[in-house]
RNA sequence: GGGCGCGUAGUUCAGUCGGCUAGAACGCACGCUUCACACGCGUGAGGUCACUGGUUCGAGUCCAGUCGCGCCCACCA
């Protein structure tokens, strides 16, 4: 103990390092996590001890690359969520694991192989592809483990999986069969968005548009009328002209003007009439059914039961009328409807009123198509060539577009129409062409436009009542928007799921009302193979013979027969049905198929091995999923659909632990989680998304380098307000001088701003590789141009913060040696300061606790750092320093504050709370009556801090804030004067202050450097009104200079002057005094009255002064 | 085209039920190397809460509209 005049304790007595630094510490404390095995679930704790269970399915990241700093975010909000949880006495599970990103991987993995091998995929065999992707994929599982773990995620590392591992293959070969088996899987013909030049379907988010400069094209159709064979031709619309001897005869314009078609007399009587049809993509037009108006198109009836022939094909195609076709209209008629506030379609401008319809090549003539029963004419192969094998037959003169591709055959089409005419009299085919500016769906693998296409492809019937119905009704129905939103009956999960932030439920919602079925075949190597085997009926069948319906189904579809086997290991059945010449189905599923089973197959299901029985009984439903607002429809909804169709009604309840789930088959079962928090999304600073594709996501692991890990945490939690975009502007570190620069900007080929491949330090100017060139693979890192890391001023406020946490827990350790205190240590008793502190704290948990229940996580951040700064370090360490080396009950306090406050900040910043409460907890503390903070190993699974409601003090909070107020005046009247920082200068007050600065024992001379004075202030003092009342500081060196100080006191008074003007006329306000609550009024009144006494009293200081 | 979000101090952002004399961090100015911490301490300066109108005793907050920025979804006549 260093010498009785000194009050603190000597600096070199800590146990602790002078500075922290997270690289010293960090390693070792996540070791220690891992030999623990503190994370680890264990279901029987939940099935057995019935303690509660809490469980979060991690978003499995791609393993396409390297986390940034969005997945950082998203990770670390849950991992706040799993360690308050498990500090909370929950049983938690967070289940850690990979996505294997189908298309995504195999596309990065096929880039690679063409730049560093020049090798395509088509020149390895199947299996030699998929071991080349599997390596990346081993590869990058092991960094993005690594990413999770050092940003300290408190995952059941464990039981890590991987959405293609055997566990989860077999979930999805059991979903895949009962959903054959029962119907909500189907073989369609059905368009979808082809990628022609890697020749795969694409999913719809899988399609990026980009605005392209086009043209609309304007082409005549000649109109006929069918005079023989009409009804044959109702019947089995678009018919080859030449088939089952279809007679026809021109319409002139004269039949037309007859029949009342408007404008018709402007042509000549005996010439062919025409429609004309406007398009973007005049070469679909071989493969057009009909050409439609709207019914209320007044040019609609003269038109009835006409025809139209298309050029060189010569296939006759009706006139049909449909309401989605966009009525024409001029440029002054769009400016009245602007004007009078109406919307336009932006193709009426443009629109002749007539529509061609290809059912087979635009998604829209599609859905037309299917109302009018067109038929379908598929013209192109899957390159996107002009193909007469693919479902055309009836070619006519138009062999000559047969071969070309679609943008030759696009030309060549034109070059027709110009060359050709109506009829031989007419004026040419091809009418005009208008310039267009319209966005087209791209392949965000190939980036050439996407063809919508007729394929054969499998899909999963999500519109049946089943999936999209129960999906709808696990949505809370407070959440809900539309009518039947009361209508949500009991049971299962319905009612159960509800979104933070809550506005989130509405994307959810329209989603489903919206739904279509989903395309679930993948034209790929990398994927969950498709386990259905093709062939003949009668080969399929006698294969089939005497095999259990719970081991295959057959579905047959005319000519072609489906069979799914259910288990990949039924060796015998397999080589049955290839005997049989049945062949396997060479697609891969959808990604998100696999996805939409993660927290089933996570948890075992259908089949766990013994090491993960029980936890799906345990585990399922979930606490809740943390991700991105953007796959709220990708995943989200496919997770809710399935869970609740395959998992049975009365789960968990289910005794057994096994295999013999049965479906409910109504998707009647329980949701995968009751809450979706939706996190921001993660921005540069140009206000671009986080991705590390585009080249501008920053590495957390670089951040951990500059600030640590905890800095990173606070900082990223602190954004988290529950707003749609956090930004996050980054710098380069210069690997040479560590100087920290802002890149030169460039933009990418997506049209991104990017930091330029090569960099120069503007203060060593020495180059440096930036992380886009990298990532872009145009540039590596050399010896002389090192990788520079990213970094950035905005964790400076998470690393302060943590330095300031260790320095206070070393000034606390200094200060905790000593004798304890004989007994429990009563609140009561204690001094005021120890009082408010813990009146601080009891209210402070009382609001996290509230924060956390709603994921207000800023909240929580802001909450604790108010906590630990401003009350713990700003105020209660200055005040406690005179005397807790003497006071027991003091240190008691101390030691169990500071204990309370490092496992309240666990959750955000683990590993500094970790070796803190180490070093904490060497530390014999007395137990203090109210505040329950049982001793622990290790704070990761330390009781969350107790503290009972009384220990909440409106008296002591009063109390210290006049204690505050007192000080801060001393202080600003310090200042003012320039007072030297150390001098001690005395305090005058009346005597009611004075008893009061009394009671407080010496902590107002302690924080304000003022010692109350006995007596009048002397002449020269430097006066100041405290509540109201005089008081004064004297002995400030100087003598006072009288008109400074009438300057100083003026100021105040004209503040005050004003501030009595805005009172009095609130109060004055008829309406105020009438109907505002009360206590507001009086609350105003009081404030005014004090004022008052102020402003007097300075005012009679003034006039002491002399004016 | 449909939906959602944002606009508050030089910067990044809080601001819940309308009660506000609008806060924080960083930056800035002044003072301080005080025996936990200069990644610190103390004291300050800094705001037409995008704009217009409305409701209200009272509007940053609610309503209507305008302008600007951004995101998601849909869309190739």
């Amino acid at each position: 103990m260093s010498g009785a005049n000194s009050p603190t304790a000597r600096p070199d007595s800590s146990p602790l390092p002078a500075k922290y630094k997270p690289s010293e510490h960090e390693a070792s404390v996540r070791a220690r996590w891992e030999s623990s095995g503190a994370f680890h679930a264990d279901p029987l704790r939940v099935l057995r001890d019935g303690r509660a269970p809490y469980s979060i399915f991690i978003p499995p990241p791609n393993v396409t690359a390297r986390l940034h700093l969005g997945h950082a975010l998203n990770n670390t909000l849950q991992d706040v969520l799993a360690r308050a949880h498990r500090m909370k006495g929950f049983e938690v599970l967070w289940m850690p694991g990979t996505d294997h990103a189908g298309i995504a991987t195999q596309t990065v993995v096929e880039q690679r192989l063409l730049k560093e091998e020049g090798k395509r995929r088509t020149d390895f065999a199947r299996e030699e592809f998929v071991a080349r992707v599997q390596a990346w994929k081993d590869e990058y599982e092991a960094v993005i483990t690594d990413q999770l773990k050092a940003i300290g995620c408190s995952c059941d590392w464990r039981r890590q999986r991987f959405t293609m591992d055997n566990v989860c293959a077999g979930a999805v070969r059991e979903a895949f069969f009962r959903l054959f088996r029962d119907g909500l899987i189907y073989r369609g013909k059905r368009l979808v968005n082809w990628d022609p030049a890697t020749q795969t379907a694409l999913a719809d988010d899988e399609v990026e548009m980009e605005e392209v400069d086009g043209f609309f094209y304007y082409l005549r159709y000649p109109l006929v009328q069918v005079t023989d064979g009409i009804d044959r031709h109702n019947q089995k619309k678009a018919l080859p002209a030449t088939l089952a001897g279809l007679k026809y005869a021109p319409v002139t314009w004269g039949e037309l003007a007859a029949r009342g078609y408007p404008g018709a007399e402007s042509h000549p009587d005996d010439e062919q009439a025409w429609v004309t049809v406007a398009t973007t993509r005049p070469e679909t037009y071989l493969g057009d059914t009909a050409v439609a108006l709207h019914p209320r198109d007044p040019r609609a009836a003269s038109l009835r039961h006409l025809s139209c022939q298309l050029p060189l094909v010569g296939r006759i195609i009706p006139l049909i009328e449909d309401e989605y076709v966009v009525m024409p209209v001029t440029k002054e008629q769009a400016e009245d409807a602007e004007k009078r506030g109406e919307a336009v379609d932006p193709k009426a401008r443009f629109a002749t009123g007539f529509l061609k319809v290809t059912p087979a090549h635009d998604p829209n003539d599609y859905e037309i198509g299917r109302r009018h029963d067109l038929k379908i004419i598929n013209v192109m192969a899957p390159d996107a060539s002009i193909s007469d094998k693919h479902g055309w037959t009836d070619v006519g003169d138009a062999h000559l577009f047969v071969g070309l591709s679609r943008e030759e055959a696009r030309k060549k089409v034109i070059a027709e129409f110009k060359a050709r005419h109506v009829a031989d009299s007419n004026g040419p085919l091809f009418e005009k062409q208008v310039e267009y500016r319209h966005s087209v769906g791209h392949s965000y693998r190939s980036h050439v436009p996407i063809e919508p296409y007729l394929s054969d492809q499998w899909y999963c019937r999500v519109t049946d009542d089943r999936l999209r119905g129960a999906a709808l009704r696990a949505m809370d129905p407070a959440q809900r928007s539309s009518a039947d939103a009361g209508r949500a009956t009991k049971g299962g999960g319905d009612g159960a799921l509800s979104f933070f932030p809550e506005r989130f439920a509405r994307t959810f919602e329209t989603w489903h009302e919206n739904l279509r079925d989903w395309c679930i075949s993948r034209q790929l190597w990398w994927g969950h193979r498709i386990p259905v085997w093709s062939g003949s009926p009668e080969s399929a069948r006698r294969a089939l013979e005497g095999v259990d319906s719970d081991r295959a189904v057959l579905h047959e579809n005319g000519e072609a027969a489906f069979v799914c086997v259910r288990s990949e290991g039924d060796a015998a059945l397999i080589r049955a049905l290839e005997a049989a010449q049945l062949r396997r189905d060479p697609d891969v599923l959808d990604t998100w198929f696999s996805s939409a089973l993660w927290p089933m197959s996570t948890l075992g299901w259908p089949a766990p091995p013994p090491e993960m029985k029980g936890l799906l009984e345990a585990f399922n439903p979930s606490a809740v999923l943390a991700t991105a607002r953007e796959i709220i429809t990708l995943w989200v909804s496919r997770m809710t659909m399935f869970n609740r169709y395959l998992l049975p009604e009365g789960h968990p309840a289910t005794k057994s632990g096994d295999a013999s789930y049965g479906s409910s088959g109504k998707g009647g079962g329980p949701v995968p989680f009751r809450h979706v928090y939706i996190n921001a999304v993660v921005q540069d600073g140009h206000g671009q998304r986080m991705s590390k594709s585009l080249g501008n996501g920053v590495d957390p692991l670089d951040i951990v380098h500059s600030h640590g890990t905890d800095a990173l945490r606070l900082v990223l939690v602190q954004t988290a307000t529950g707003t749609q975009d956090v930004r996050m502007p980054v710098d380069l570190v210069c690997p040479h001088c560590g100087e920290g620069f802002e890149p030169a900007w460039i933009t990418s080929p997506a049209g991104y701003k990017v930091a330029a491949p090569r960099q120069s330090c503007p203060r060593c100017a020495k180059p440096s590789v930036s992380a886009y060139g990298v990532s872009s693979g145009s540039v590596k890192p050399t010896d002389d141009a090192p990788q520079a890391r990213n970094g950035s001023t905005r964790f400076d406020a998470g690393r302060n913060f943590c330095t300031k946490l260790w320095n206070a827990t070393r000034f606390a350790l200094m200060n905790l040696e000593g004798e304890a205190a004989p007994g429990a240590v009563r609140a009561a008793k204690l001094s005021l300061p120890d009082r408010w502190m813990l009146s601080r704290l009891t209210r402070t948990i009382r609001e996290i606790d509230g924060a956390i229940a709603q994921y207000q996580f800023a909240q929580y951040a802001e909450l604790v750092y108010d906590l630990f700064w401003r009350d713990f370090c700003d105020w209660y360490l200055e005040a406690i320093k005179p005397t807790v080396r003497s006071s027991p009950e003091q240190r008691a306090v101390l030691g169990a504050v500071l204990e309370s406050i490092v496992r309240l900040l666990h959750p955000i910043a683990p590993y500094v709370t970790e070796v803190l409460h180490g070093a904490l907890r060497r530390v014999p503390r007395a137990p203090l009556e109210g505040l329950l903070i049982p001793e622990s190993e290790q704070v990761c699974v330390a009781a969350w801090p107790a503290a009972d409601p009384s220990l909440e003090s409106a008296d002591a909070e009063r109390s210290f804030a006049r204690l505050q107020a007192l000080v801060e005046q001393i202080r600003q009247v310090r200042s003012a004067k320039g007072v030297e920082p150390r001098r001690r200068v005395k305090l005058h007050a009346g005597p009611s202050l004075a008893d009061d600065v009394r009671g407080w024992a010496g902590v107002v001379e302690a924080l304000s450097g003022a010692d109350l004075a006995p007596g009048p202030a002397p002449a020269g003092a430097a006066p100041f009104v405290f509540e109201g009342a005089d008081a004064a500081l004297s002995d400030l060196a100087d003598a006072v200079d009288p008109s400074a100080e009438r300057q100083r006191l003026s100021e105040s008074l004209s503040k005050l002057e004003k501030d009595i003007a805005a009172l009095e006329t609130r109060l004055g306000n008829p309406g105020y005094a009438d109907r505002a609550p009360p206590h507001l009024v009086q609350q105003t009144r009081d404030q005014l009255s004090q004022k008052i006494a102020e402003r007097d009293a300075l005012k009679l200081r003034l006039s002491q002064l002399g004016a």
